[in-house]
DNA sequence: ATGTCCATGTAATCCGTTACATGATTAT
DNA sequence: ATAATCATGTAACGGATTACATGGACAT
């Protein structure tokens, strides 16, 4: 239902092509939001039976023609009704949390380096969110319609700081049990995991 | 391709019929992995003609009669395997953030509300961990076969604290410029919303 | 009477992913 | 030469969501 909606939310920028809807799903608006070419232009398709668009070819040479899309007043509207209903919280959804679950049934070397490869980016995500806040707003304010795309970036640093953080945490944790569990084998696990 | 080794981490504690792993996806794991009866048995089907799990039927009086799955030693291969591959880092899908990316052309009001609703809740999920963490793991430690578990609560913390604050944040953000685009309509933004 | 808990499933639809397919232009 | 960028799409599959369906036990 919401993907939808996400692109009628970017072509309220400006028109834009499947291909740059692409891209921006890549990008700012994939910073919350991810979509990849496939669904996008099936979704175009969907959204423009519905009227909620409008596609315009503009020949170009060289260069294989582009399909334009355009908001209609009635995808518009979409939006605006779409906007006002409440959202429905995301759950965190990543498998890392999945293994450690399950920390007693599998290798804890592959989890460490996993474990680092995160830390890594999850790092680089909060630098380059911060990086394009103090280019983007660079005075910690935007004019009134940027506002929501601030509090966005604001998000993903705070997101991104919280799971490196706790990546530090996690390879803080796990390398003193799992010399605890491998030097000392005492078998202290009520379940057996020989098998 | 993940829910499969989900189920297969879930009954690396105990056997399980499809009902108590549906609630298990929506309380413990499910704190970080969400899935409803429907696709459970689904996989569950799946997993057992793959041999990854075995079922059993116990007959109940005055209860229907359940299937109790377990582990085969080809599952928790399986699970150990899959354990050690790199997972993929989660993005944040949240379409709440969606919405803040067209603020201009939504209505700010059902918008604050829903932050408020949505502080509400990450409130009380943070609540949730925190009291779960005091109660399983008073001291900080957790035993070696449970230390994924500490971590990923600790993980649920960090987020759900990251997430109300921000909140907070966006609801002291969103008024000011809400009230200073509506009580001086200066219009500043490039692109039209009246259409 | 009404609703929730236990316990399992089917069917339909939608969303997401991966692979395949084309073809000129520009940069390394 | 090789790869990336621009630009669109089809096909097939797999994962997620929602609705429908059954039926006894037990609590309010």
């Amino acid at each position: 239902m919401a993907l939808g909606d996400a692109i009628l939310a970017c072509l309220t920028e400006r028109p834009m092509t499947g291909y740059e809807l692409a891209k921006t799903f890549d990008n700012s608006l994939g910073f919350f939001w991810k979509a990849n070419h496939q669904q996008i232009y099936r979704e175009l398709t969907k959204l423009r039976d519905r009227g909620h668009i409008q596609g315009r070819e503009v020949v170009q040479s060289g260069k294989p023609n582009k399909l334009v899309y355009t908001l209609t007043p009635e995808g518009r509207a979409a939006l605006r009704h779409w906007g006002a209903r409440p959202s429905s919280p995301a759950s965190i959804k990543d498998d890392l949390l999945v293994r450690l679950y399950a920390l007693d049934s599998v290798d804890i070397e592959p989890l460490r380096t996993d474990l680092m490869a995160r830390l890594e980016y999850h790092r680089d995500r909060f630098a380059r969110y911060e990086r394009i806040l103090n280019k983007r707003f660079p005075d910690g304010t935007a004019p009134p319609g940027d506002v929501g795309k601030l509090l966005g970036l604001r998000m993903g640093v705070r997101y991104e700081r919280a799971v490196a953080e706790w990546c530090e945490e996690a390879l803080d944790t796990l390398p003193a049990s799992a010399k605890a569990a491998s030097v000392t084998p005492i078998g202290g696990s009520r379940r057996g995991i020989k098998g």
